[in-house]
RNA sequence: GCUGAUAUAGCUCAGUUGGUAGAGCGCAUCCUUGGUAAGGAUGAGGUCGGCGGUUCAAAUCCGCCUAUCAGCUCCA
């Protein structure tokens, strides 16, 4: 805790220390600055200036901090009135919508840094900026950022500082950040030539031969899991007419987030013009109404693999992070309102399955009902109940976040962050409560009474999206995917060409069970084999020589060991495949 | 969409103040018949993202467009 109270009065204090140098760099009158608070890795700092500030600038900017450092400054506080505070900023707008803003009787702190800067601030601050040489801080980046992060506003010139209580902990931070790019998924995607994208598609992904295998493993697992939990997969068209989207109320709210393909006659608006789904939701309740149901059928489980299409907005693209065609592991579950909490149950004991597969962790978080909530309040408190149970019975009372009023309008939910090796946080799976679609689609299910009801409809990811999801583990993995999940599995490699045959019989009863397996019967030399299934990370190499044909065994290079193993007995071999394949488990097996 | 940046061979990148392109890896052919991450030789491959403009001359300077990256905002 001390650590953390000594991260943020420096931080904060080094992001005042930012904003005195930007004001020395480009001059009193030409500078308007407006917030710096502190952040996971240092501190930031938005203003306005006359020129776009740009990598160049930046050891400029950080010599005028440690010069200013190095005058050692006393930090003055001073209580102001309101009225004089609006006087003091009185040329800086942003300062002075702050002020505004808060209330007629409040105390209003300033903090002088020597004479010649102060700004408003809360503090608490360091006594003198001798305190600061000994940190350590970087300009990392800079970037435009909006006033009150909102798009109709000033656009201010954000200006980002790593900094941190001493040399070695940045060091080690910056090591940190050089090791996430280098576990960049566009980078691996490409070296491990699992996909590729093309200007005439952006944000859509091809899936190339390698990478096809390792998302048709993720799919198999996937469905393994949830047929065994009662689930029955769908599929459905991509695009539909209007008529559905006006049921569903996409087209109203979400038309800009759609891929529209106009009518036979170009008439823009007709009615028979169709769109790309963004979602799945409303064909599996056209599917579900095709015919009426009985409480003894529920829960109904649609899944549901099928491509969507969300447009983005320009510039928010980002490899397979963020895509315009996605695939989700999507499915949406009709349930009567008793059923929510043990169905719930169920979604999050498979969502722990798949997670812990990976070996990635993760959190829950709550959201709540919003003020502009549809339905009926008290089906939402029972909901939000139910919800509160689950998670304390499964995770602990306060094991989880709650984010009171930031559920959707239709529906209280549940998100899933995981966790990468590096520590990153990722927003995958979801479950959300739908009153609202099974009521627009006038769903019903007949009681044990033969009262017609609504059924309550759970929408829910666990993977969240197909590309997202492979984007985060090439990362978590570094691109060494455990076997079960890796495009090919094996690749094995003859000596000789006299070898072929006997390589071909391994490659046969690999095959066989099923395991993805890759050979080179060129006539090459073998260590151009060996190189190009290294470089692709097969888990396994196998080399057959004089010595395994004679023997009926293999040599094993195992991925990230250095000795191999000789002489193991192809039935050994492949039983080992096999059994590491079945159970998916994330390490390789030696023996 | 906004701010900044980038776009040269399949990949990773050079290309100096404008004088129409290079390297390594990869690929092809031949030699080497190899026991675990680069054996040797030769060769193919680029209208320098697209369209305009300035200039005797543009990969290089200017404009527009497209895509991508770092962020902001939004999201799976």
């Amino acid at each position: 805790m001390e650590r953390e109270e000594f991260l943020q009065v420096y931080r904060h204090s080094l992001a005042h220390v930012l904003a005195k140098a930007v004001i020395e760099l480009f001059g009193k009158d030409n500078v308007q600055y407006a917030i710096g608070p502190q952040i996971a890795d240092g501190l930031y700092y938005d203003f306005v200036l006359p020129r776009a500030v740009t990598t160049e600038d930046f050891p400029e900017i950080e010599a005028k901090m440690k010069e200013i450092l190095k005058r050692k400054e006393d930090w003055r506080r001073e209580e102001v009135s309101k009225a004089d505070a609006l006087e003091m900023f009185k040329n800086q707008k942003f300062k002075v919508e702050i002020i505004q803003d808060l209330p007629e009787d409040e105390t209003i702190t300033v903090y002088y840094t020597g004479d010649d800067y102060v700004d408003l601030c809360r503090g608490p601050h360091i006594a003198n900026s001798a305190e600061l040489l000994s940190t350590a801080f970087k300009v990392k980046a800079v970037s435009s950022a909006y006033w009150r992060g909102d798009e109709k506003r000033d656009s201010l010139q954000r200006i980002y500082v790593y900094a941190f209580p001493d040399q070695n902990q940045l060091k080690a931070h910056l090591a940190w950040v050089k090791e996430a790019q280098e576990r960049d998924h566009k980078k691996i995607g490409t070296q491990l030539d699992l996909f590729m994208f093309n200007e005439t598609a952006p944000g859509m992904p091809y899936w190339l031969p390698r990478g096809s295998k390792l998302y048709q493993a993720l799919l198999t697992f996937s469905r393994e899991l949830q047929s065994r939990e009662g689930y029955q997969e769908i599929s459905a068209p991509v695009i539909n007419s209007k008529k559905l989207w006006l049921i569903s109320g996409h087209w109203a709210h979400y038309q800009n987030n759609m891929f529209v393909v106009p009518g036979t006659d170009w008439t823009p608006n007709a009615e028979d013009m169709m769109g790309a789904k963004p979602m799945n939701c409303p064909n599996a309740m056209t599917a579900y109404k095709r015919t009426s149901h009985s409480y003894k059928e529920l829960p109904i489980r649609y899944s549901e693999y099928d491509v969507l299409h969300r447009k983005e907005k320009s510039g928010q693209m980002n490899g397979l992070f963020r895509v315009q065609e996605f695939r989700q592991d999507d499915d949406h579950t009709f349930v009567m309102e008793s059923q929510i909490e043990s169905e719930i149950e169920n979604i999050i004991s498979i969502a722990d399955r798949i997670y812990s597969t990976f070996g990635l962790t993760y959190r829950a978080e709550l959201s709540t009902r919003p003020e502009d909530f549809m339905g009926d309040i008290e089906v939402w408190d029972r909901a939000e109940a139910a919800l509160k149970r689950i998670l304390d019975k499964h995770y602990g009372e306060g094991n989880y976040e709650v984010n009171e009023g930031d559920g959707a309008f239709y529906g209280p939910k549940i998100d899933l962050q995981i966790k990468d090796a590096l520590g990153r946080e990722w927003q995958c799976g979801t479950v959300q409560l739908d009153f609202q679609l099974p009521h627009n689609f006038g769903l019903t299910y007949q009681d044990m009474n033969g009262q017609l009801q609504e059924p309550v409809v759970l929408h829910r990811a666990i993977y969240g999206s197909f590309e997202r999801f492979i984007g985060i583990i090439i990362e978590h993995f570094k691109g060494a995917f455990p076997f079960w999940l890796n495009p090919y599995q094996v690749g094995v490699v003859p000596i000789r060409v006299e070898h072929n045959a006997y390589a071909e019989k391994v490659v046969n009863a690999l095959q066989d069970i099923g395991i993805r397996t890759e050979v080179d019967y060129a006539d090459k030399n073998m260590n151009e084999k060996i190189k190009f299934y290294k470089t692709m990370k097969d888990p396994y190499i196998v080399v057959v020589g004089d010595k395994e044909v004679e023997e009926n065994t293999v040599s094993v290079t195992v991925r990230g060991q250095k000795q191999q193993l000789h002489g193991v007995p192809l039935d050994t071999f492949i039983a080992l495949c096999d059994k590491m394949n079945r159970t998916r488990c994330k390490d390789l097996l030696t023996e």
